[in-house]
DNA sequence: TGCCGGATCCTG
DNA sequence: AGGATCCGGCAA
């Protein structure tokens, strides 16, 4: 079941965590490519969170985030990767959660571990900036039969730069899966 | 107009 | 540990 514009225009730290365990579905010529959700990242433009695109105010790249919630903010980083928001909250805050890994479920080719790659695996390029996650090419859904997990939270990666900010955690995974883009912090895992 | 660095990933 | 490789955002 395709979720709704509500289940988007909440809090978004409470978003991000209910995102776990949803499916995120592509549609490609009329395949569905699906992957299940097993990471993400919360960002608050609304509160001055100084990691968040939005912070600095409205600009041509993030003006997605300032617009009406359930809608995809996608973004080209590094010169060669793109990366998947959805945004959230009432219109005007400014607000999205960081897609940042899911598992293969249905016609899926290659890694998923991470905000790169699973946009390649699914085709996601900035065409689908703005998309409506209630629309047929992009959309989220509420797997029949989902199941609770355990649920972590942590710092979000990659954004030292944001002072305080950096130490919120805002980071949602479930610690049973192993397609999680990079462990919590601390000592690396142990073979 | 120029330049700096990034919500990343891969290789060595 | 460092390179790839574009472009957004800010300073000048």
């Amino acid at each position: 079941m395709k979720l709704s514009r509500s289940f988007y225009e909440r809090d978004t730290v409470e978003v991000a965590r209910d995102l776990l365990g949803m499916h995120l579905v592509r549609v490609v010529q009329g395949r569905r490519r699906v992957g299940r959700i097993v990471e993400t990242e919360a960002y608050l433009g609304a509160v001055g969170d100084r990691a968040a695109h939005s912070f600095r105010g409205k600009t041509p790249r993030c003006a997605v985030m300032f617009g009406p919630p359930g809608h995809a903010y996608v973004y080209f980083i590094y010169g060669m990767h793109h990366c998947l928001n959805v945004v959230t909250e009432p219109e005007g805050r400014a607000c999205a959660v960081l897609i940042r890994a899911i598992e293969p479920v249905e016609n899926i080719d290659g890694k998923t571990c991470g905000p790169g790659l699973l946009c390649r695996a699914l085709d996601i390029d900035r065409s689908l900036n703005g998309a409506d996650l209630l629309g047929g090419a992009l959309f989220l859904e509420r797997p029949r039969g989902r199941r609770e997990a355990a649920v972590e939270a942590g710092p979000r990666v990659g954004v030292d730069y944001a002072g305080a900010w950096a130490l919120k955690p805002w980071r949602f995974f479930l610690p049973d899966s192993d397609c999680v883009s990079r462990r919590p912090a601390g000592r690396p895992v142990r073979k």
